[in-house]
DNA sequence: TCAACCAAATTTCTATAGAATTTTCCGCTA
DNA sequence: TAGCGGAAAATTCTATAGAAATTTGGTTGA
């Protein structure tokens, strides 16, 4: 039995993010979704930077500081690799990926191919009504002055802006005609959630949300371009949206790990 | 030990691949290669239609199918649901999805975004005397007469042209200056070989190889617009030959199936 | 007849042990 | 000192058992 809660604490000190509290009532893991939650937790510390570029993970002591098995462990690992988040090697198991800036840029435009394709197929097949409530919602959005925030405030706004967020790019690539595309971009979809959410949280942690009144614009420029039903500006738009969020990410992350 | 030989002789039956020869003479596992091998060859029973779509994979089946536990057959069934091959149901196991006419055409538009970009990057980055060789090899291969061919000369007349099919799409990707995109364009690529496999297998069948033919034309297009500097013309050449293959694959696979 | 429900069978999921492989480290030799 | 085995340690990989979840099939009651 891995559950043993007093070991587990001699080997937090190599593990920067959890502090004094204790892995096994930190994460909850339900059975049959234990490698998704571990996905998702060494998914963000790769790129909150705690696992270093080149790093070797070792399954056993994942599986101790998760306080599960190394088989899900291990699943997990496949997983990210077939995501390229990690490489994998046969009999050698799992090296972390560098992600820089240089790896961030070069994500952003395999995404700005793919995403600037879904918005000029997916105009004028999403509904409008469905549209014009998420012009509502950035419009509202884009005039939150971002100085006068409390923490309450401060939250419920990062909050809505990443529902909106979600919404707008999965009803796109929900109306793009092609489920292949769809689902490719629902992949990177999940990298670049992890990339917002960590940059988000230094915002938060430092106090500024421009970025989030930003991107609220951006994102009205293409509801906007989609409900005049003009592909051409969409994608325009989608592209404009996505460097954009390339130059913001490259800034946040290390120069170039690694 | 799921290794009886005797018993699996009994599962056989609801097997169409592996006729009367027993699996674990036919394919010989190498540790820490159990997973790709179990998954490439999923795939191509799956792109063969011998897997049929939204049938529901039993991990302890394809265990004494494949003659090893079923550990690397779960690892193997994530990896391809990772690839969209599958859908992964939490506590239920692996659905094969469709691939159908439809399916194909959608992963085509796909890589030929991908590809394209990856054509337009590449050009002027490729050694010429490396682009030189493919040329020379695509135009002896243009040139075989295909209906005159002894089945000697057909297995080395596809030898060399899938070797040279792999050589092209690979320094390509090698050479766009992104390895995320190449890296996209690997995994999409690991689909098409077996598209490709799968096809020209029942080319082979039917000797007929006019595709193959037809095939090295374009890949000529494509260097030699490489050849000449000419980003737009490669890209154009390149998405020629993406076109053609979704034409072809279309028509080899069943009309859409499930 | 049909829905609800329970038990049995099936299947997924996880932990664990041990085999195979890789890595590390130490003594030895040139 | 640098290079070369070779044993020991560490790690990956696979098989397997049993727990948890789902599916199935039949039975009861309205």
């Amino acid at each position: 039995m891995p559950r043993d809660c007093g070991a587990s604490l001699l080997n937090n000190q190599s593990h920067p993010m959890s502090g004094s509290n204790n892995n096994s009532t930190q994460l909850r893991y339900d059975r049959g979704r234990r490698r998704s939650q571990v996905m998702a937790a060494l998914l963000s510390e790769v790129f909150a930077g705690h696992l270093r570029p080149g790093q070797h993970l070792v399954t056993q002591q994942l599986a101790e500081r998760f306080a599960v098995s190394h088989t899900p462990i291990r699943e997990a690992l496949i997983a990210l690799a077939g995501m390229g988040v990690l490489d994998w090697l046969p009999n050698r198991g799992a090296v972390v990926r560098s992600v820089g800036r240089r790896e961030v840029e070069e994500i952003c435009q395999v995404r700005r191919l793919l995403e600037c394709a879904a918005t000029r197929r997916a105009c004028g097949g999403i509904g409008l009504v469905e549209l014009e409530r998420l012009r509502q919602t950035f419009l509202e959005l884009q005039q939150v002055d971002v100085h006068r925030l409390t923490p309450r405030q401060a939250r419920r706004f990062i909050d809505r802006a990443r529902a909106a967020d979600n919404a707008l790019h999965d009803l796109i690539a929900a109306s793009c005609g092609n489920s292949f595309l769809a689902q490719e971009l629902e992949r990177l979809k999940l990298l670049f959630r992890v990339f917002r959410d960590v940059a988000w949280q230094q915002e938060d942690a430092r106090h500024d949300y421009r970025r989030l009144a930003t991107e609220a614009g951006e994102h009205l420029a293409i509801v906007e371009a989609l409900l005049r039903n003009d592909p051409r500006q969409a994608a325009q738009a989608m592209s404009a949206h996505i460097r954009s969020g390339a130059r913001y990410w490259g800034r946040t992350l290390p120069a170039n790990a690694c």
